[in-house]
DNA sequence: TAATAACCTACTAAATCGATAGGTTAATAG
DNA sequence: CTATTAACCTATCGATTTAGTAGGTTATTA
């Protein structure tokens, strides 16, 4: 399952990619029109802010406005962000392995050898679409 | 993130799978053949044969066995049963479908849009792939 | 200097996860 | 008939995660 902040996360940045100037777009506003606790969607700008999609400008006619293009941002980025890992089992994840302390081999592990293939499917998808396919 | 009672589940399943005769297995062979806690195992073993995947027998010599033919479970179904839902989102799921409660149409959603695709592409994999592949 | 909006820190209620504990029931072996 | 075996059932539990809330501080603009 999608964590609701992942959810918000990528509505608020198909919101500011939406924009049609590069205005720097409120938290209050996007929280407002998706829905969004203010002050969650805040720590989740921040993220994205400290991850290098976001830029900031605070107070009066301050905000968050994308630093890249839209169609340079790939959901895997965003995704492993906020979500962490793509796959669903640390020992085939790419960009968070670990080792299942069960599983003595896992070459022979049936799990690792059926989760590749989701994860390289899933891969697939989320690394064809950019933000700009969202908007 | 794959849960560890889907993951033993599959382990399970695919080590009774594997046996040359058709034999019933015992919890406790799996159990430390697998590196699985036998009680947590037992648990999982019981919806599994409650959901139609093993049969029983209690006893000396009992334990469990499958009743169809590992190339006749599909890993859809297998998931479906001990994980939940297959999709990231519950707006986008065929056998969990829930409404978002932000979210007011679903046409417009760009994680709808996206989780579509994402949940497509998994199940085309787990679909295709059944116990017997496994093995 | 006041207002604004990002930024930061800490806390919390609820849910879920991965078990563990301690039994009961049914089948088999002797 | 009795003991053993292994599935079956119920309850509980500590740890972690989730989705926030509360209450402030800092930097920018009017």
């Amino acid at each position: 399952m999608l964590s609701k902040k992942t959810k918000y996360g990528i509505k608020a940045l198909t919101f500011i990619a939406r924009q049609p100037e590069r205005n720097p777009v409120q938290t209050s506003e996007i929280a407002k029109s998706e829905n969004i606790s203010q002050k969650f969607l805040e720590s989740i700008l921040l993220i994205l802010r400290k991850s290098g999609f976001l830029g900031s400008k605070k107070g009066k006619g301050g905000g968050y406005y994308l630093i890249k293009e839209p169609k340079d941002i790939k959901m895997t980025a965003i995704i492993r962000v906020l979500e962490g890992p793509i796959a669903m089992v640390p020992c085939v994840s790419l960009n968070y392995y670990e080792k299942c302390d069960d599983c003595p081999d896992e070459k022979t592990c049936s799990v690792h050898k059926l989760m590749i293939q989701v994860r390289d499917s899933t891969l697939n998808v989320l690394g064809d679409n950019t933000l700009a396919d969202l908007t």
